[in-house]
Formats: structure tokens, sequence, C-alpha cells
DNA sequence: CAATAAATTAGAATTCTTCTAAACAAGAAA
DNA sequence: TTTCTTGTTTAGAAGAATTCTAATTTATTG
């Protein structure tokens, strides 16, 4: 890891209002250091110990929820037994492999979404996603 | 309750391979008898309660299952902290309601999907699933 | 009627997640 | 620096949704 990296997930963390701590700076490497991530908590906590970072569960649980409120990470919901984060923030839709329950990110404009009927009274939209899922093929 | 509305769940389920039993009559009827529905296992647990129905709630999860597996049900995945199953099979998209938890059917041909970019490698689409996430309006 | 297989059930177990409350570490103030 | 305040981490308990186990009951078949 390269110091000038640190430095910026430092402030990235700062902007954020969240003290860099050992762990979060750890857990901010781990998320957003490698390109897109898309991590469940218990996954993410797997790569902590791989990585030597002591870190409980219940701060790995903590400081997803924190970034998410910081708008640092986005909660995707496309399984029932477990939640995944997405590094991703922008607005973008996913693939999700039912058997190895991989996603992949689709970028919001290779693919249309037209004609949302009228809303509920009421309400407004809070988001469009879009969740393609794939399957191996069989054969 | 109708005298042949029950001679069609029954048929509904004998074609389904299932056992017409007590407690899966009545889940039938709760579930099938009213228009769409979408609900989650312990709010039927509930119904059934308030319909003097004795049936456990290892029961509805079992039947829930069977229900799905045998096509009469479609599980959702919209909210991580529990699972929604729907009534309506065919294809269509969906309107949550974030605060409320609750889901409304998006006819199919009301909204468009385009544009789908090419599949992961050796995967085919197994379902485009929409959700319209709604929030109720601020002031 | 048996006999057989399927279904139901109470309660225990599992899994994911959150909570509690005490110890600890970071930043601000002195 | 040292002190103070507040945010953070943590182990373990607690909670909630779901599944499992193994015994009992029920439906169907012969
Ligand atoms: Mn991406
Ligand atoms: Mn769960
Ligand atoms: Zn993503
Ligand atoms: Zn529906």
């Amino acid at each position: 890891m390269v110091q000038s990296e640190l430095v910026d997930l430092e402030k990235k963390l700062r902007d954020a209002q969240l003290r860099p701590t050992k762990q979060r700076l750890a857990l901010a490497q781990l998320l957003f250091s490698d390109g897109n991530r898309h991590i469940t908590a218990e996954r993410l906590h797997s790569d902590a110990m791989e990585a030597n970072v002591a870190i409980s569960l219940a701060t790995i649980y903590n400081n997803l929820h924190q970034f998410t409120a910081a708008g640092l990470l986005r909660e995707v919901v496309v399984d029932s037994s477990s939640s995944y984060f997405d590094t991703n923030i922008a607005p973008r839709h996913l693939f999700f492999h039912e058997q190895s329950g991989t996603l992949k990110d689709i970028a919001k404009d290779d693919l249309k979404v037209d004609n949302i009927p009228p809303l509920p009274e009421g309400t407004e939209i809070s988001s469009v996603d879009v969740i393609v899922r794939v399957s191996s093929t069989r054969r």
C-alpha cells in the first residue's frame, strides 16, 4: 500500500465526519483500494482477518452502516440470506448470479427503464432498481 | 366462503401434488381468495390466527416454500428483514413503499426495460426484476 | 380397515444482525 | 503535554427470521 493512498482514505473518512481509526482505515482500504466491490459483512470480516486486521464483527457492521449513512457505500437487497454493500454509489443496475451470489454492475446508461406508471398517491421515487438475475447455462 | 371456491382450491392443490389438508386449504384460501396479495410468513400466520385457523409457524413456512416450488407463489426479495411472497406469478414489476413495507404490482407492459447489456459469460437470464422504491412525499 | 407416505408441530437450533455497557482511543482544550 | 470530552471498539448477550428434528397425526392407497 502506498502512502498517498492512505492519506486519501484518511481524507475520505474525515470528509464524512468519521475519525480515521485503525479499524476504519483498514476497512476503507479493503473496500475502496481495489476497484468496485460488492461484499457482505461476513466476507469483509474474513478479508480483514486474512489481512491481519484485528477487528470485531460488531465493528464491521457498525462501519458498514456508518459508511452507508455517509454515502460512501450503498446497501443492496438481492438475497434474503444476507445484505450486500456496494462501493459503487453512482446510479447503476446489477447482474446477480444466482449460483455464486456474485454481483456485477450495469452502467446506468447501458439499460433503459421507460414508462414507469403513475406512482402511488403521495409518494415520490426513491430509486429504480433493476436486478437482472442470471443463472449458469445448463449443459 | 362459497362451496365452489373450496372445490377450486382443492383442485389447485391436487394439481400441484399437494394433499389438501385442513391447514393447506386454509392457507390457500387466505392467499388466493381475495385478489393479489404480497405477504410475509409472520403476517400470514397472524391472518390465520385471526381466522381461527390452528396452524403453526413451521407449517406456514413449509407451505409457503412448497407453494413457491409448485409455482403457485413467487418469493420476492425487497427487504433485508423478511421475505415476501406474491400471489401474482405472472411477470410483473413492483412498487415498494419504504415506510410501510407495502408492495404494488406494475403490469409487465406498463414498464419497459431495454438494452440489457451482454450477459456474463456462460449465463442466461432467469428474471429481470424492477423495483421502484417509493417514499412518502415529505411535508 | 390396515399399511404407507405425507404433513404437522413444538420446541430446539441456526444464522444474520443488533444491542449493551464497559474499555479504549482520538481530537480539542487547557 | 496533560486533561477532558466524545467517538469508537468490543465481547458477549440478545433479538428476529428461518430452518431443523423427531415425534405425532392425517391423508391416501391397497
Ligand atoms: Mn462499477
Ligand atoms: Mn435472517
Ligand atoms: Zn455495484
Ligand atoms: Zn405482486
